[in-house]
DNA sequence: GTGGTCTAGACCACC
DNA sequence: GTGGTCTAGACCACT
Protein backbone atom coordinates (compact mmCIF):
# COMPACT_ATOMS: atom_id res chain seq x y z
CA UNK A 1 0.00 0.00 0.00
CA UNK A 2 2.45 2.53 0.93
CA UNK A 3 6.35 2.40 0.47
CA UNK A 4 9.25 3.24 2.60
CA UNK A 5 11.88 4.74 1.05
CA UNK A 6 15.30 3.90 2.62
CA UNK A 7 17.55 6.57 1.28
CA UNK A 8 15.34 9.09 2.28
CA UNK A 9 16.71 10.73 5.09
CA UNK A 10 13.70 11.87 7.04
CA UNK A 11 13.02 9.34 10.06
CA UNK A 12 10.86 6.35 8.61
CA UNK A 13 7.85 7.54 11.31
CA UNK A 14 7.90 10.76 9.13
CA UNK A 15 7.58 8.82 6.26
CA UNK A 16 4.60 6.37 7.34
CA UNK A 17 2.78 9.66 8.96
CA UNK A 18 3.35 11.54 5.59
CA UNK A 19 2.09 8.45 3.43
CA UNK A 20 -0.87 7.72 5.55
CA UNK A 21 -1.70 11.16 5.71
CA UNK A 22 -1.97 11.61 2.36
CA UNK A 23 -4.24 8.50 2.05
CA UNK A 24 -6.38 9.86 4.34
CA UNK A 25 -7.05 13.23 2.85
CA UNK A 26 -7.28 12.00 -0.81
CA UNK A 27 -10.14 9.44 0.42
CA UNK A 28 -8.03 6.67 -0.72
CA UNK A 29 -9.24 5.60 3.39
CA UNK A 30 -12.96 6.07 3.33
CA UNK A 31 -14.31 8.12 6.49
CA UNK A 32 -14.23 5.67 9.50
CA UNK A 33 -12.28 3.33 7.73
CA UNK A 34 -10.22 0.44 9.87
CA UNK A 35 -6.20 1.43 9.12
CA UNK A 36 -3.87 -1.95 9.27
CA UNK A 37 -2.99 -2.69 12.98
CA UNK A 38 0.14 -1.62 14.29
CA UNK A 39 1.40 -5.09 13.83
CA UNK A 40 0.56 -6.12 10.95
CA UNK A 41 1.61 -2.70 9.24
CA UNK A 42 5.02 -3.21 10.87
CA UNK A 43 5.21 -6.46 9.31
CA UNK A 44 4.36 -5.73 5.80
CA UNK A 45 6.58 -2.48 5.56
CA UNK A 46 9.60 -4.51 7.38
CA UNK A 47 9.74 -1.80 9.97
CA UNK A 48 10.14 -2.01 13.64
CA UNK A 49 6.16 -1.56 15.26
CA UNK A 50 7.57 0.98 17.71
CA UNK A 51 7.68 2.99 14.14
CA UNK A 52 4.48 2.76 13.10
CA UNK A 53 3.10 2.61 17.04
CA UNK A 54 4.67 6.76 16.94
CA UNK A 55 3.06 7.49 13.36
CA UNK A 56 -0.42 6.44 14.26
CA UNK A 57 -0.20 8.45 17.57
CA UNK A 58 1.31 11.58 15.66
CA UNK A 59 -1.55 11.37 13.55
CA UNK A 60 -4.21 10.87 16.13
CA UNK A 61 -2.79 14.40 17.83
CA UNK A 62 -2.81 15.99 14.33
CA UNK A 63 -6.70 14.53 14.09
CA UNK A 64 -6.26 12.51 10.77
CA UNK A 65 -7.29 9.59 12.32
CA UNK A 66 -8.78 8.16 15.63
CA UNK A 67 -7.93 5.49 17.96
CA UNK A 68 -10.29 3.29 19.98
CA UNK A 69 -9.17 1.07 22.83
CA UNK A 70 -9.09 -2.65 21.69
CA UNK A 71 -10.82 -2.41 18.23
CA UNK A 72 -7.70 -0.08 16.36
CA UNK A 73 -7.37 3.15 14.00
CA UNK A 74 -9.77 4.78 11.97
CA UNK A 75 -9.64 6.90 9.50
CA UNK A 76 -11.27 10.99 10.27
CA UNK A 77 -14.21 11.98 8.31
CA UNK A 78 -12.92 13.48 5.15
CA UNK A 79 -14.33 17.05 5.52
CA UNK A 80 -12.69 17.52 9.16
CA UNK A 81 -8.93 15.67 7.40
CA UNK A 82 -9.25 17.97 4.50
CA UNK A 83 -9.71 21.50 6.62
CA UNK A 84 -7.22 20.63 8.81
CA UNK A 85 -4.58 20.17 6.39
CA UNK A 86 -5.94 23.20 4.29
CA UNK A 87 -6.25 25.18 7.33
CA UNK A 88 -1.95 24.49 7.95
CA UNK A 89 -1.22 24.65 4.36
CA UNK A 90 -2.38 27.90 4.71
CA UNK A 91 -1.15 29.12 7.76
CA UNK A 92 2.43 28.11 6.09
CA UNK A 93 1.24 30.11 2.88
CA UNK A 94 0.50 33.40 4.62
CA UNK A 95 3.64 33.24 6.28
CA UNK A 96 5.29 32.53 3.15
CA UNK A 97 3.42 35.20 1.13
CA UNK A 98 3.90 37.94 4.84
CA UNK A 99 7.90 37.14 3.85
CA UNK A 100 7.84 37.56 0.07
CA UNK A 101 5.71 41.45 0.41
CA UNK A 102 7.83 41.96 3.27
CA UNK A 103 10.75 41.88 0.58
CA UNK A 104 9.60 44.05 -1.80
CA UNK A 105 7.47 41.03 -4.06
CA UNK A 106 4.26 42.78 -5.59
CA UNK A 107 0.82 40.56 -5.44
CA UNK A 108 0.80 40.75 -8.89
CA UNK A 109 3.54 39.10 -9.05
CA UNK A 110 2.70 36.45 -6.71
CA UNK A 111 -0.71 35.91 -8.65
CA UNK A 112 0.91 35.58 -11.74
CA UNK A 113 2.90 33.08 -10.87
CA UNK A 114 -0.14 30.92 -9.37
CA UNK A 115 -1.05 31.43 -12.78
CA UNK A 116 1.39 29.42 -14.33
CA UNK A 117 1.63 26.56 -11.78
CA UNK A 118 -2.34 26.54 -12.20
CA UNK A 119 -1.53 26.09 -15.91
CA UNK A 120 1.04 23.69 -15.42
CA UNK A 121 -1.52 21.50 -13.79
CA UNK A 122 -4.73 21.89 -15.43
CA UNK A 123 -2.37 20.27 -18.22
CA UNK A 124 -1.28 17.49 -16.82
CA UNK A 125 -4.90 16.22 -16.60
CA UNK B 1 21.06 40.79 20.06
CA UNK B 2 19.24 37.88 19.97
CA UNK B 3 17.67 34.79 22.36
CA UNK B 4 18.38 31.50 22.85
CA UNK B 5 15.31 29.53 23.62
CA UNK B 6 16.47 26.26 25.41
CA UNK B 7 13.39 24.98 25.46
CA UNK B 8 13.00 25.42 21.55
CA UNK B 9 13.27 21.95 20.00
CA UNK B 10 15.22 22.95 17.39
CA UNK B 11 19.37 22.77 17.43
CA UNK B 12 20.87 25.59 19.33
CA UNK B 13 22.96 26.33 15.98
CA UNK B 14 19.94 26.27 13.95
CA UNK B 15 18.63 29.08 16.09
CA UNK B 16 21.73 30.99 16.11
CA UNK B 17 21.43 30.42 12.10
CA UNK B 18 17.86 31.51 11.67
CA UNK B 19 18.23 34.62 13.80
CA UNK B 20 21.45 35.42 12.20
CA UNK B 21 20.11 35.30 8.72
CA UNK B 22 17.40 37.55 9.44
CA UNK B 23 19.42 40.29 10.72
CA UNK B 24 21.27 40.04 7.86
CA UNK B 25 18.42 40.14 5.31
CA UNK B 26 16.85 42.87 6.94
CA UNK B 27 19.82 44.59 6.75
CA UNK B 28 20.20 45.05 10.38
CA UNK B 29 23.99 44.34 9.75
CA UNK B 30 25.07 46.56 7.35
CA UNK B 31 27.04 44.53 3.72
CA UNK B 32 30.24 43.99 4.99
CA UNK B 33 30.04 44.57 8.70
CA UNK B 34 31.29 42.46 10.99
CA UNK B 35 29.74 39.78 12.86
CA UNK B 36 30.69 39.53 16.72
CA UNK B 37 33.74 37.18 17.21
CA UNK B 38 32.75 33.55 17.45
CA UNK B 39 34.39 33.40 21.40
CA UNK B 40 32.25 37.01 21.96
CA UNK B 41 29.11 35.54 20.66
CA UNK B 42 28.79 32.43 22.37
CA UNK B 43 29.73 34.02 26.12
CA UNK B 44 27.11 36.34 25.40
CA UNK B 45 24.84 33.78 24.49
CA UNK B 46 25.81 31.39 26.93
CA UNK B 47 26.65 28.50 24.74
CA UNK B 48 29.31 27.27 23.54
CA UNK B 49 31.69 28.47 20.95
CA UNK B 50 31.59 25.48 18.78
CA UNK B 51 27.93 25.41 18.52
CA UNK B 52 28.22 29.42 17.42
CA UNK B 53 30.93 28.09 14.79
CA UNK B 54 29.07 25.79 13.43
CA UNK B 55 26.21 28.23 12.57
CA UNK B 56 28.79 30.52 11.06
CA UNK B 57 30.29 27.82 9.08
CA UNK B 58 26.62 26.66 7.82
CA UNK B 59 25.48 30.65 7.06
CA UNK B 60 28.59 31.21 4.91
CA UNK B 61 27.84 28.04 2.85
CA UNK B 62 24.58 29.07 2.11
CA UNK B 63 25.91 32.40 1.06
CA UNK B 64 24.79 34.87 3.51
CA UNK B 65 27.84 35.86 5.34
CA UNK B 66 31.54 35.44 4.90
CA UNK B 67 34.71 34.58 6.98
CA UNK B 68 38.39 35.46 6.98
CA UNK B 69 40.29 33.28 8.93
CA UNK B 70 41.87 35.60 11.46
CA UNK B 71 39.74 38.51 10.70
CA UNK B 72 36.44 37.67 11.32
CA UNK B 73 33.24 37.07 9.84
CA UNK B 74 30.92 39.57 7.79
CA UNK B 75 27.69 40.23 6.39
CA UNK B 76 27.71 39.68 2.48
CA UNK B 77 26.32 42.42 0.15
CA UNK B 78 22.35 42.78 0.95
CA UNK B 79 21.34 42.23 -2.65
CA UNK B 80 23.09 38.82 -3.11
CA UNK B 81 21.51 37.71 0.25
CA UNK B 82 18.15 38.84 -0.56
CA UNK B 83 18.24 36.95 -3.91
CA UNK B 84 19.15 33.99 -2.24
CA UNK B 85 16.47 34.23 0.31
CA UNK B 86 13.73 34.99 -2.40
CA UNK B 87 14.46 31.85 -4.21
CA UNK B 88 14.07 29.75 -1.31
CA UNK B 89 10.95 31.49 -0.58
CA UNK B 90 9.77 30.80 -3.44
CA UNK B 91 10.96 27.31 -3.78
CA UNK B 92 8.50 26.93 -0.71
CA UNK B 93 6.16 29.06 -2.19
CA UNK B 94 5.38 26.67 -5.22
CA UNK B 95 5.36 23.65 -3.55
CA UNK B 96 2.50 25.07 -1.03
CA UNK B 97 0.91 26.56 -4.12
CA UNK B 98 0.84 23.36 -5.74
CA UNK B 99 -0.73 21.35 -3.43
CA UNK B 100 -3.38 24.18 -2.70
CA UNK B 101 -4.42 23.77 -6.09
CA UNK B 102 -4.53 19.83 -6.18
CA UNK B 103 -6.70 19.79 -2.89
CA UNK B 104 -9.27 22.36 -5.10
CA UNK B 105 -8.55 25.72 -3.97
CA UNK B 106 -9.09 28.42 -6.83
CA UNK B 107 -6.55 30.39 -7.90
CA UNK B 108 -8.79 33.30 -7.21
CA UNK B 109 -8.87 32.26 -3.54
CA UNK B 110 -5.25 32.64 -3.16
CA UNK B 111 -5.23 35.76 -5.15
CA UNK B 112 -7.38 37.59 -2.85
CA UNK B 113 -5.82 36.27 0.20
CA UNK B 114 -2.72 37.56 -1.27
CA UNK B 115 -4.46 40.89 -1.34
CA UNK B 116 -5.35 40.74 1.89
CA UNK B 117 -2.29 40.19 3.37
CA UNK B 118 -0.90 42.57 0.97
CA UNK B 119 -3.49 45.09 2.48
CA UNK B 120 -2.85 43.90 6.06
CA UNK B 121 1.21 45.14 5.43
CA UNK B 122 0.52 48.18 3.86
CA UNK B 123 -1.68 49.48 6.43
CA UNK B 124 1.05 48.94 9.31
CA UNK B 125 3.48 50.98 7.26
CA UNK C 1 40.57 0.25 5.10
CA UNK C 2 41.92 3.64 4.91
CA UNK C 3 45.30 5.99 6.38
CA UNK C 4 45.67 9.14 8.46
CA UNK C 5 48.84 10.70 8.22
CA UNK C 6 48.94 12.66 10.68
CA UNK C 7 52.20 14.95 9.33
CA UNK C 8 49.69 15.71 6.52
CA UNK C 9 49.41 19.76 6.58
CA UNK C 10 45.73 18.70 5.41
CA UNK C 11 43.10 18.45 8.35
CA UNK C 12 42.48 14.69 9.21
CA UNK C 13 38.82 15.71 8.45
CA UNK C 14 40.14 16.04 4.65
CA UNK C 15 42.50 13.04 4.42
CA UNK C 16 39.12 10.91 5.62
CA UNK C 17 36.78 12.21 3.54
CA UNK C 18 39.54 12.29 0.28
CA UNK C 19 39.46 8.59 1.24
CA UNK C 20 36.20 7.39 1.70
CA UNK C 21 34.99 9.89 -1.68
CA UNK C 22 37.63 8.08 -3.48
CA UNK C 23 36.50 4.29 -2.68
CA UNK C 24 32.67 5.32 -3.37
CA UNK C 25 33.62 6.66 -6.57
CA UNK C 26 35.74 3.41 -7.91
CA UNK C 27 32.76 1.29 -6.55
CA UNK C 28 34.59 0.09 -3.63
CA UNK C 29 31.89 0.76 -1.60
CA UNK C 30 28.82 -1.12 -3.74
CA UNK C 31 26.10 1.20 -4.22
CA UNK C 32 23.77 1.14 -0.95
CA UNK C 33 26.26 -0.54 0.87
CA UNK C 34 26.61 0.46 4.72
CA UNK C 35 29.96 2.67 5.32
CA UNK C 36 31.54 1.89 8.59
CA UNK C 37 29.67 3.25 11.73
CA UNK C 38 31.17 7.04 13.10
CA UNK C 39 32.04 5.56 16.47
CA UNK C 40 33.88 2.40 14.45
CA UNK C 41 35.30 4.15 11.74
CA UNK C 42 36.94 6.79 14.79
CA UNK C 43 38.03 3.81 16.75
CA UNK C 44 39.24 1.97 13.38
CA UNK C 45 41.25 5.45 12.74
CA UNK C 46 42.13 6.09 16.11
CA UNK C 47 40.96 9.38 15.95
CA UNK C 48 38.01 11.28 17.39
CA UNK C 49 34.24 10.16 16.60
CA UNK C 50 33.52 13.97 15.90
CA UNK C 51 36.30 14.21 13.40
CA UNK C 52 34.63 11.15 11.28
CA UNK C 53 31.10 12.78 11.51
CA UNK C 54 32.18 16.21 10.17
CA UNK C 55 33.76 14.09 6.99
CA UNK C 56 30.43 12.55 6.55
CA UNK C 57 28.66 15.18 6.99
CA UNK C 58 30.38 17.02 4.16
CA UNK C 59 30.43 13.64 1.96
CA UNK C 60 27.00 14.19 2.62
CA UNK C 61 26.09 17.48 0.85
CA UNK C 62 28.38 17.07 -1.84
CA UNK C 63 25.93 13.88 -2.42
CA UNK C 64 28.47 11.22 -2.46
CA UNK C 65 27.26 9.46 0.71
CA UNK C 66 23.54 9.76 2.34
CA UNK C 67 22.94 8.56 5.81
CA UNK C 68 19.96 8.15 7.16
CA UNK C 69 19.97 8.71 11.47
CA UNK C 70 19.95 6.03 13.51
CA UNK C 71 20.82 3.82 10.84
CA UNK C 72 23.72 4.91 9.45
CA UNK C 73 25.63 6.08 6.34
CA UNK C 74 25.52 4.57 2.86
CA UNK C 75 27.36 4.68 -0.31
CA UNK C 76 25.33 6.63 -2.93
CA UNK C 77 24.07 5.31 -6.66
CA UNK C 78 27.97 5.13 -8.33
CA UNK C 79 26.33 6.80 -11.51
CA UNK C 80 25.46 10.26 -9.62
CA UNK C 81 28.59 9.78 -7.77
CA UNK C 82 30.85 9.38 -10.38
CA UNK C 83 28.90 12.47 -12.06
CA UNK C 84 29.52 14.74 -9.48
CA UNK C 85 33.30 13.75 -9.60
CA UNK C 86 33.60 13.92 -12.88
CA UNK C 87 32.11 17.55 -13.69
CA UNK C 88 34.35 19.07 -10.54
CA UNK C 89 37.45 16.89 -12.38
CA UNK C 90 36.22 19.33 -15.77
CA UNK C 91 36.15 22.44 -13.87
CA UNK C 92 39.33 22.42 -12.34
CA UNK C 93 40.40 20.69 -15.99
CA UNK C 94 39.01 23.86 -17.84
CA UNK C 95 41.00 26.23 -15.45
CA UNK C 96 44.30 24.38 -16.17
CA UNK C 97 43.82 24.23 -19.50
CA UNK C 98 42.83 27.66 -19.82
CA UNK C 99 45.83 28.60 -18.32
CA UNK C 100 48.35 26.78 -20.55
CA UNK C 101 47.30 27.87 -23.34
CA UNK C 102 47.14 31.64 -22.02
CA UNK C 103 50.87 30.68 -21.79
CA UNK C 104 51.80 29.94 -25.14
CA UNK C 105 50.76 26.14 -25.49
CA UNK C 106 49.13 24.65 -28.15
CA UNK C 107 45.86 22.28 -28.18
CA UNK C 108 47.84 20.33 -30.33
CA UNK C 109 50.18 19.98 -27.38
CA UNK C 110 47.70 19.20 -25.09
CA UNK C 111 45.99 16.51 -27.40
CA UNK C 112 49.38 14.55 -27.59
CA UNK C 113 50.05 14.87 -24.06
CA UNK C 114 46.88 13.30 -23.69
CA UNK C 115 47.65 10.59 -26.14
CA UNK C 116 50.56 9.28 -24.59
CA UNK C 117 48.81 9.34 -20.66
CA UNK C 118 45.95 7.15 -22.64
CA UNK C 119 48.75 5.09 -24.33
CA UNK C 120 50.58 4.66 -20.32
CA UNK C 121 47.06 3.54 -18.84
CA UNK C 122 45.92 1.21 -21.79
CA UNK C 123 49.19 -0.38 -21.45
CA UNK C 124 48.55 -1.62 -17.72
CA UNK C 125 44.89 -2.58 -18.29
CA UNK D 1 49.90 47.47 -8.72
CA UNK D 2 48.10 44.98 -6.79
CA UNK D 3 44.65 44.92 -5.17
CA UNK D 4 43.87 42.86 -1.66
CA UNK D 5 40.37 41.84 -1.53
CA UNK D 6 39.26 41.62 1.72
CA UNK D 7 36.25 39.62 0.98
CA UNK D 8 38.53 37.01 -0.59
CA UNK D 9 38.28 34.05 2.10
CA UNK D 10 42.04 33.30 1.34
CA UNK D 11 44.39 34.26 3.80
CA UNK D 12 46.60 37.74 2.87
CA UNK D 13 49.69 36.46 1.83
CA UNK D 14 48.25 34.16 -0.20
CA UNK D 15 46.44 37.01 -2.41
CA UNK D 16 49.58 38.47 -2.69
CA UNK D 17 51.79 35.29 -3.65
CA UNK D 18 49.11 35.32 -6.57
CA UNK D 19 49.12 38.85 -7.41
CA UNK D 20 52.61 38.86 -7.48
CA UNK D 21 53.23 35.01 -9.50
CA UNK D 22 51.52 36.79 -12.21
CA UNK D 23 52.94 39.52 -12.74
CA UNK D 24 56.77 38.20 -12.91
CA UNK D 25 55.48 34.95 -14.82
CA UNK D 26 54.17 37.75 -17.55
CA UNK D 27 56.91 39.65 -17.68
CA UNK D 28 55.34 42.85 -15.77
CA UNK D 29 58.61 42.75 -13.84
CA UNK D 30 61.58 42.59 -16.17
CA UNK D 31 63.85 39.67 -15.13
CA UNK D 32 66.03 40.95 -12.28
CA UNK D 33 63.83 44.26 -11.61
CA UNK D 34 64.06 44.93 -7.73
CA UNK D 35 60.41 44.63 -6.21
CA UNK D 36 59.09 47.10 -3.50
CA UNK D 37 60.72 46.59 -0.43
CA UNK D 38 58.60 44.49 1.90
CA UNK D 39 58.10 47.78 4.37
CA UNK D 40 57.22 49.99 1.22
CA UNK D 41 54.88 47.15 -0.13
CA UNK D 42 53.08 47.00 2.80
CA UNK D 43 51.87 50.12 4.16
CA UNK D 44 51.31 50.58 -0.01
CA UNK D 45 48.83 47.90 0.73
CA UNK D 46 47.87 48.76 4.19
CA UNK D 47 48.65 45.20 5.54
CA UNK D 48 51.14 44.01 8.06
CA UNK D 49 54.89 43.73 6.63
CA UNK D 50 54.95 40.10 8.06
CA UNK D 51 52.37 38.86 6.01
CA UNK D 52 54.12 40.65 2.88
CA UNK D 53 57.93 38.81 3.98
CA UNK D 54 55.78 35.58 4.70
CA UNK D 55 54.43 36.05 0.41
CA UNK D 56 58.37 36.75 -0.26
CA UNK D 57 59.72 33.77 1.57
CA UNK D 58 56.98 31.34 -0.33
CA UNK D 59 57.82 33.04 -3.53
CA UNK D 60 61.69 32.10 -3.03
CA UNK D 61 61.26 28.95 -2.12
CA UNK D 62 59.18 28.10 -5.25
CA UNK D 63 62.02 29.87 -7.47
CA UNK D 64 59.32 32.88 -8.69
CA UNK D 65 62.01 35.42 -6.99
CA UNK D 66 65.46 35.54 -5.86
CA UNK D 67 66.54 37.89 -2.56
CA UNK D 68 70.07 39.69 -1.99
CA UNK D 69 70.67 40.16 1.92
CA UNK D 70 70.63 43.74 2.26
CA UNK D 71 69.90 45.10 -0.95
CA UNK D 72 66.11 43.46 -1.45
CA UNK D 73 64.04 41.19 -3.54
CA UNK D 74 64.60 40.44 -7.29
CA UNK D 75 62.31 39.26 -10.33
CA UNK D 76 63.81 35.86 -11.52
CA UNK D 77 64.60 35.71 -15.03
CA UNK D 78 61.63 34.89 -17.49
CA UNK D 79 62.29 31.84 -18.86
CA UNK D 80 63.28 30.25 -15.59
CA UNK D 81 60.09 31.70 -13.66
CA UNK D 82 57.91 30.48 -16.94
CA UNK D 83 58.93 26.72 -17.24
CA UNK D 84 58.72 26.27 -13.40
CA UNK D 85 55.10 27.53 -13.67
CA UNK D 86 54.39 25.57 -16.71
CA UNK D 87 55.94 22.74 -15.30
CA UNK D 88 53.27 22.79 -12.05
CA UNK D 89 50.02 23.05 -14.50
CA UNK D 90 51.08 20.21 -16.55
CA UNK D 91 51.70 18.23 -13.08
CA UNK D 92 47.96 19.29 -12.02
CA UNK D 93 47.57 18.75 -15.74
CA UNK D 94 48.43 15.11 -15.81
CA UNK D 95 47.16 13.70 -12.66
CA UNK D 96 43.52 15.54 -13.94
CA UNK D 97 43.62 13.99 -16.99
CA UNK D 98 44.86 10.44 -15.76
CA UNK D 99 41.50 10.54 -13.66
CA UNK D 100 39.79 11.44 -16.03
CA UNK D 101 40.90 8.72 -18.58
CA UNK D 102 40.52 6.19 -15.62
CA UNK D 103 37.09 7.18 -14.76
CA UNK D 104 36.00 6.04 -18.98
CA UNK D 105 36.03 9.66 -20.64
CA UNK D 106 38.18 9.51 -23.97
CA UNK D 107 41.35 11.23 -25.28
CA UNK D 108 38.58 12.26 -28.13
CA UNK D 109 36.41 13.99 -25.93
CA UNK D 110 38.97 15.85 -23.84
CA UNK D 111 40.95 17.20 -26.98
CA UNK D 112 37.70 18.99 -28.23
CA UNK D 113 37.20 19.97 -24.85
CA UNK D 114 40.32 22.16 -25.27
CA UNK D 115 39.49 22.95 -28.59
CA UNK D 116 36.35 24.30 -27.58
CA UNK D 117 38.52 26.26 -24.81
CA UNK D 118 41.28 27.54 -27.35
CA UNK D 119 38.41 28.83 -29.75
CA UNK D 120 37.15 30.94 -26.64
CA UNK D 121 40.05 32.88 -25.86
CA UNK D 122 41.15 33.56 -29.33
CA UNK D 123 37.89 34.95 -29.75
CA UNK D 124 38.97 37.30 -27.01
CA UNK D 125 41.66 38.41 -28.09
C1' DG E 1 23.67 0.57 18.23
C1' DT E 2 23.20 4.58 15.08
C1' DG E 3 23.77 9.39 13.86
C1' DG E 4 23.14 14.36 15.78
C1' DT E 5 24.02 17.83 19.06
C1' DC E 6 26.44 20.09 22.67
C1' DT E 7 30.07 21.21 26.07
C1' DA E 8 34.75 22.17 27.80
C1' DG E 9 39.06 22.90 26.74
C1' DA E 10 43.24 22.62 23.84
C1' DC E 11 46.39 23.91 19.90
C1' DC E 12 47.39 26.07 15.44
C1' DA E 13 47.56 29.50 11.51
C1' DC E 14 46.79 34.14 10.32
C1' DC E 15 46.86 39.10 11.17
C1' DG F 1 42.51 38.45 18.90
C1' DT F 2 40.42 35.75 15.05
C1' DG F 3 38.64 31.59 12.90
C1' DG F 4 39.73 26.37 12.19
C1' DT F 5 40.62 21.91 13.89
C1' DC F 6 40.67 18.30 17.21
C1' DT F 7 39.83 15.63 21.48
C1' DA F 8 37.14 13.61 25.25
C1' DG F 9 33.04 12.77 26.88
C1' DA F 10 28.01 13.50 27.50
C1' DC F 11 22.99 13.27 26.21
C1' DC F 12 19.17 12.63 22.91
C1' DA F 13 16.23 10.74 19.02
C1' DC F 14 15.51 6.93 16.05
C1' DT F 15 15.58 1.92 14.88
Amino acid sequence: MIQINQRDPRPIYEQVKDSLRRLVISGAFAPDEKLPSVRDFATQLAINPNTVQRAYRDLEMEGFIYTVAGRGSFAAPLEEVQDIYINSLYKTFDKNVEELLALGESPAQLSERIQKLHGKETQQS
